[in-house]
RNA sequence: GGUCUGUUAGGGUAGUCCGGCCAAUCCUGCUAGGUUUUCGACCUGGCGACACGGGUUCGAAUCCCGUACAGACCA
């Protein structure tokens, strides 16, 4: 089934600061592996990736996978995360890995240490912060350049533990500010990276150092982030001023929070959920996680379009579901067929003179030309519990005309659609007894019920809307009729 | 506690730099009606906001001061 989706108008990002000062919009979007994408994450492919087109710029994905640690890379996240810069429609220019360029960050620090702007500290930590926060500066901060080099080499050579040297940069004990005052550069780690490549190396730098030197290899022009590195600037200028290097442009944003969603958007709370046993894994479709959006079907340029719509502003925001919800629909209601689906299926009787052999039902009420699904009106039929009516009423099953709801069993009246649409009769969807399973996965459970056997007609990957449930991506990959709900 | 941001309808967002065209835009949501053999789609109408208090000004969502609240980073 060929998918022919409708261009939904977009709105407009803002300018970029200074955009005419380069030749070329450089940007990056810098992921820690650490594991899969959730919605949150979406933001800044899409708006970097949008500025790209707009500016015909370039952007690379750098991984900034620097922290064995505390942010320990998760090795599928890299094809993962690549993966979903796809499904929002983008594509990196560049795919760069800082775990690749240890020897890079060494050189700049040496060079750094050379032109005074950085000491090895081996002061306990608390040690170092009262005397920070007073303005004083620690005993280390007038080691001799040769003392320091010497020092940072016993780092790079893995002499030292976690915790027991630091190389800080020299910035200004007196700036208001003591989260900008002689920050660490290089700490030691105990614990080899998961990268094979990088399992030898102790000593890491931390984001701050790292970003800041490959935003100025990569020739970066316009820094586009979260509010939570706003920091990041002030610390990095000094980085800069020792190397005499041009800071780029910097566009903040806020933080992203989804309604429909318990959870909170952080990589490592959800990872910690998932061990404690709260959810099954990462491909628990509770999780707000991309991957998951996309096996539900959700086309990636709702969620793109549905960021860009935030803009960049620096407010923290609570996005509402329904807003991708809504723009998946204008995506995918003009492609997916109709078929019926029943959850929780009830076996009835039908009787009655004159009542069809067959009938004929359009696989899309807009589309007649698409064809239609014939369904045979067995002796027996099935609905959905929920749609079990009171003794004696009336409904329209649809294709078949109203009936009576009669002695557990249905009499067939007429095939009047008028009358019935004059009576506002429920319609109601229904099932022969032929049909086949299907297992309904939803983010509140699995559904095992039964679909007409039209199914046999498509492919996984195919959207389906089942009448009166909702949008559902198929998937018969495990050998049995599945789909996941995308929405209603 | 320190530093820095921010605050426009239920959720977002435009407008704020350079005050008047803003009785405030658009999307989403909710709602009423129409249409449709789906609880989907489509059409028409409606609901709903400038955080608060002061100041400057002929005139303030927009400029200034203060308060409240929220967030980020550092401790």
């Amino acid at each position: 089934m060929e998918e022919e989706f409708v261009e939904v108008p977009k709105r407009q990002l803002p300018d970029l600061p200074n955009a005419n000062s380069y030749d070329q919009i450089r940007m990056r979007v810098a992921p820690n592996p650490n594991g899969p994408w959730h919605i949150g994450h979406a933001r800044m492919p899409s708006v970097i990736g949008t500025y790209k087109s707009l500016y015909d710029g370039w952007f690379a994905c750098r991984f900034d996978d620097t922290d064995p640690a505390t942010k320990r890379p998760l090795l599928e996240a890299y094809d993962w995360i690549l993966e979903d810069i796809q499904y929002l429609g983008f594509e990196p220019d560049e795919v760069i890995m800082a775990s690749d360029r240890l020897n890079l960050y060494y050189d700049h620090a040496l060079q750094l240490i050379n032109l005074n702007g950085a000491y090895t500290c081996t002061c306990p930590s608390s040690d170092f912060s009262n005397l920070k926060n007073s303005g004083h500066p620690c005993p280390h901060r007038e080691n001799s350049i040769e003392q320091t080099l010497n020092e940072f080499q016993d780092m790079i050579d893995g002499n030292f533990s976690a915790g027991e040297v630091v190389l800080r940069v020299r910035t200004d004990l007196s700036n208001s500010n003591p989260a900008l005052r002689d920050w660490v550069a290089f700490r030691m780690v105990d614990v080899p990276h998961p990268r094979e490549v990088a399992q030898t190396h102790r000593c890491w730098p931390l984001l701050d150092f790292q970003s800041a030197i490959d935003d100025h290899l990569l020739e970066i022009t316009h820094i586009i982030r979260g509010i939570d590195l706003q920091d990041s600037a002030k610390r990095q200028q000094y980085l800069y001023n020792y190397f005499n290097w041009n800071y780029p442009e910097v566009v903040h944003w806020g933080r992203i929070n989804i309604d429909d969603h318990s959870v909170p958007l952080s990589t490592s709370s959800m990872s910690n959920s998932i061990e404690s046993g709260s959810f099954t894994g990462w491909s628990d479709l509770q999780l707000p996680i991309l991957r998951n959006f996309k096996k539900r079907g959700i086309h990636g340029d709702a969620i793109t379009s549905s960021m860009i719509e935030l803009g960049t502003s620096t407010n923290n925001i609570t996005l509402s579901i329904s807003t991708i919800y809504s723009k998946n629909r204008s995506h995918i209601d003009k492609v997916a067929d109709r078929l019926f689906f029943i959850k929780n299926p009830s076996e009835k009787q039908i009787f009655g003179r004159n009542l069809p052999e067959t009938v004929e039902i359009p696989m899309h009420p807009d589309h007649t030309e698409r064809g239609f699904r014939k369904l045979a009106i067995t002796p027996s039929i099935f609905i959905d519990s929920s749609d079990i009516p009171g003794a004696e009423d009336i409904l329209y099953l649809k294709g078949i005309g109203s009936v009576r709801y009669t002695r557990d069993s249905f009499e067939f009246i007429e095939n009047d659609f008028s009358s019935a649409q004059s009576q506002s009769l429920p319609i109601i969807h229904w099932l022969p007894s032929t049909h086949e399973q299907l297992c309904l996965k939803t983010s509140q459970g699995e559904f095992n019920g039964i679909v007409e056997s039209t199914i046999c007609n498509y492919n996984s990957g195919d959207l389906i809307q089942f009448e009166r449930v909702g949008f559902a991506k198929l998937d018969i990959s495990s050998g049995v009729y599945a789909a996941y709900f995308s929405h209603p």
